[in-house]
DNA sequence: GTAGAAGTTGACATTGACGTCAGATTCAAG
DNA sequence: CTTGAATCTGACGTCAATGTCAACTTCTAC
């Protein structure tokens, strides 16, 4: 396919793409006339590169990672260096701590949505307090 | 307390402290000299606010929130309007779905260390495989 | 009062993953 | 061949929190 239908599939822009491919995260062939021609699995490989972003990692770890990764077909490409593997365990616990704050975080938009339910309670006009 | 405590005690830079309050996010007493001047509650708040910026809130939905937070002393001080739930349902969410995609991710890392862990085993150099 | 630490405002720089636009080229269908 | 949609490269803009530096003022301990 070609890089608008990709796009369309994995909900990320036309620039991103490129941007993934310039930052090696993303390989595509071409056509004679250079166009990017992407297989099947760019669609999988997109959202893993999305969903990497999205837990905080840049582009040079995603790089990194990537190739450690086992993809939907078969077995990973390469074998995490001890160095990576530390840099990941970094990463794995920054994502840990993350997630504690989000669930805090949480915490706090329902204590606030519940408040504020509870004083402007849905009112069906037909139930007095 | 001064700025430079409130600083090391919450783990946040001075810069960002000033900048909170530019936000309205962080109140500050003055000395008559023009000197920021804390109370204990800072420390708290500058936790929240940063848990709140990890979370992915920008500084102007973390000032509509804040006052409709129950702070550690008493209850909050004001009581969120419907478009203010309606906005932070929609945060929350994001956080659910973010925390899903951290999950997913942590899973990636997870794969990837223990697929080295089992290949660069540890190797105590008195064991061959 | 004086020195040095700490604080002040203001401005500019940075970072990274994009958005966006321009101008040229290629592709696909008739 | 032509035409319009799709794609290409390259450059510049953006956003938001924070770093950083400069020049100045205030606080604190002696």
């Amino acid at each position: 396919m070609r890089i608008g239908e990709l796009a369309r599939r994995s909900g990320v822009s036309e620039r991103s793409l490129r941007y993934y491919e310039a930052q090696g995260l993303l390989r595509a062939e071409r056509t004679p006339g250079g166009h990017r021609e992407y297989g099947e699995w760019a669609v999988d490989r997109v959202v893993r590169i999305q969903v990497l972003y999205a837990a905080g990692l840049n582009s040079k770890k995603i790089a990194q990672l990537l190739p450690c990764v086992r993809d939907a077909d078969g077995r990973p490409n390469e074998i995490a260096t001890p160095a990576l593997v530390e840099t990941l365990t970094a990463e794995r616990d920054r994502i840990n701590r993350m997630i504690t704050d989000l669930l805090r975080s949480r915490d706090v938009l329902d204590e606030v949505i519940d408040t504020a339910s509870e004083n402007t309670i849905t009112r069906p006009a037909s139930l007095a307090s």
